[in-house]
Parts: structure tokens; C-alpha cells; sequence
DNA sequence: GGCAGGAGTACCCACATTAC
DNA sequence: GTAATGTGGGTACTCCTGCC
């Protein structure tokens, strides 16, 4: 089965402007040009590929078609530069990145890469996974090790994260040390509810959980101001502690971080690929 | 064959009207 | 005063027809 160009860009253009209008209007038709090219490209593989609502999201059958979009479009203007044709003075690239890495070793890629354009996605986990899968993003910083379809998986070592809080709130709260019973009362951070990073210190202090009151602060710079707030202790970067904190426990976790990429042969890829594992190089050997 | 343009249809929303 | 219902306008998509 064959799969026209113009219709998978015509299904990738409505899913990423959320209608038919804003797709047509992007593609330079009229909105029943895209509607046409939509259906015949559902017809073509017998399964419906949109969901027709505001925005317009891609079914499950649409988002391997999505990747394959994305992928053909990048492939093509590769192409083009290859042949010294009409390739454009910049090349975007769009990637999901931790929020960790973002604020950490992540900067140094953005340094490395000239006449790229990023488009970076602060995503969680499951998150990043989702938007590898329909080819939003060509490659991801993921703590998830199992890889998407159609991805490969490289390892990039381990971040290491301390638990820390001020000197104030140590004396207020863990005056005898990080005891169980302390643990239990001393307000801790999580940066939302799927944030576990905090429980498995606490697991790994005590082997065994500690419920606790918890904070929700569900951003970089909000977690931060939190603990330089005295608001509670929580589970950070070793590498962006500040000097005045203080560690409240002597244990630490390695968090694991791996790059998804498209498995696809393109130059561009490769060399993301590359920069990326040769900035992760300052990250923990994994144990 | 592919596209543009017009007509038809469905849906949503805001507002007005009516009943209780 | 409040809830239910009706109405009109706007938006978005599909289908049909004619043109290139």
C-alpha cells in the first residue's frame, strides 16, 4: 500500500493546528482540499485517522501515521540540503526534555548544535513517551528505559539526587536527625503526585514508607524557591544545590536518564544522537 | 485526478422567552 | 428568581459540481 505525501502532511497539519481551517489555511488550500485529502487517505487505509472535534486529535491508528509524517518531512529537507536546493538556512528539531536535565548538563547541547532551531518539550516520563509516538518530538531525555516503537533506546549515565532543606528548617523540624518519627511530621516536597523520588528516600532510609505531609510544586523554579523558602525538604539535583542548604540524610539516588530517538537513518539524527551522549558524558557511570 | 467554491448539515454558544 | 426551552448566529466539516 502506498501512503501520498501531500495527505500524511495533510493529517499532520491538522492534528498540530487542532482543525481542518488552520491546516488548510498552513498548507496554502482550502479547507475542503484537506478535508478530501483526509478522507482519502482514511479510505486508503480503511480506518479513520481523526477525530473530528476541537482541537482535532489523531486516533490510534492516525499516530503511527503522524511519526511517519514527521519523519518523511525531516528526511526531505535533508534531501533538499543534500542537493543544494531550496534548504532553509535553519533546520527545527523538536525534543522533549526532563525538567532536571533542562536546568542541568542539558544546556551545553543547545550550545553545540548551530543552525538548529529547538523546539523543547519540558515533559514527564509517560509524557515524552506519548509525544515520540506521534512524532512531536524526533528524540527524548526520559528516565523510561523501554523503547517506544519505532525508537531507540541509548543510555546516558545517572543524575544524582540529594535530600536537602535549609539549616532553619532543620532545626525546626529534624533538630535529632532524620529519625522516622521526624520524617513523619517534617514537611517534604514532590513535584506532583507521580513523584516518587522523595518516597524512595525515604524507603531507602528506613525501608519501609513514612507517610508525611507533602507540598505539591510542580515546577524548576518552584521547587527550588520552595526549599530556599524553608518550605520542606526535597529531593534535588546534586549539581544545583545551593551552598546554603544543607543534606538531611547521608543517603542520595542515582536516577537513570536514557535518549529515545527515532530509529531512522538520517544525518540530523545522528548528530543529536551524538552531541547529546557526548554532553551526558559528565553524568554517573550507571551501577 | 486534484482542486476550489458553493450548498448543506451538525454542533456550539449566547441570548431571549416562558413556566414554575 | 431560577430552570427549562426556543431561536438565531457563527463555526467547522462534508458533499457535490465544475474547472484545469
Amino acid at each position: 500500500m502506498r501512503i501520498d505525501g501531500q495527505q500524511l502532511a495533510a493529517l499532520a497539519a491538522v492534528v498540530e493546528s487542532g482543525s481542518f481551517d488552520a491546516a488548510a489555511a498552513r498548507l496554502h488550500v482550502t479547507p475542503s482540499a484537506v478535508s478530501q485529502r483526509i478522507k482519502a487517505l482514511e479510505q486508503r487505509v480503511g480506518q479513520v485517522l481523526v477525530v473530528r472535534e476541537k482541537p482535532c486529535v489523531a486516533t490510534p491508528a492516525g499516530v503511527p501515521l503522524l511519526r511517519l509524517a514527521a519523519q518523511t518531512a525531516l528526511l526531505e529537507s535533508e534531501a533538499l540540503a543534500e542537493m543544494g536546493g531550496e534548504a532553509a538556512p535553519w533546520t527545527r528539531i523538536a525534543l522533549a526534555v526532563n525538567a532536571d536535565s533542562m536546568a542541568t548538563w542539558f544546556t551545553t547541547v543547545l550550545a553545540r548544535l548551530p543552525g538548529v532551531l529547538f523546539d523543547i518539550h519540558i515533559e514527564d516520563q509517560d509524557h515524552s513517551a506519548q509525544l515520540l509516538r506521534e512524532g512531536v518530538v524526533m528524540g527524548a531525555v526520559t528516565t523510561e528505559r523501554r523503547s517506544v516503537p519505532g525508537c531507540r533506546v541509548h543510555p546516558l549515565g545517572a543524575m544524582r539526587y540529594v535530600p536537602v532543606a535549609t539549616v532553619d528548617y532543620v532545626e525546626r523540624y529534624l533538630p535529632h536527625g532524620f529519625t522516622a518519627a521526624a520524617a513523619a511530621q517534617a514537611p517534604s516536597l514532590a513535584w506532583n503526585r507521580a513523584d516518587a523520588l522523595q518516597d524512595s528516600l525515604v524507603r531507602k532510609v528506613f525501608r519501609k514508607d513514612v507517610g508525611r505531609p507533602v507540598h505539591f510544586i510542580p515546577t524548576a523554579e518552584g521547587f527550588g524557591a520552595a526549599v530556599r523558602a524553608g518550605l520542606g525538604w526535597g529531593m534535588y539535583p546534586e549539581e544545583l544545590v545551593e551552598p546554603s542548604w544543607v543534606p538531611i540524610a547521608p543517603q542520595h539516588l542515582d536516577v537513570p536518564l536514557y535518549w529515545q530517538c527515532w530509529k531512522l537513518d538520517s544525518e540530523m539524527v545522528s548528530t543529536v544522537t551524538d552531541t547529546i551522549r557526548s554532553a551526558a558524558a559528565g553524568l554517573r557511570a550507571r551501577r
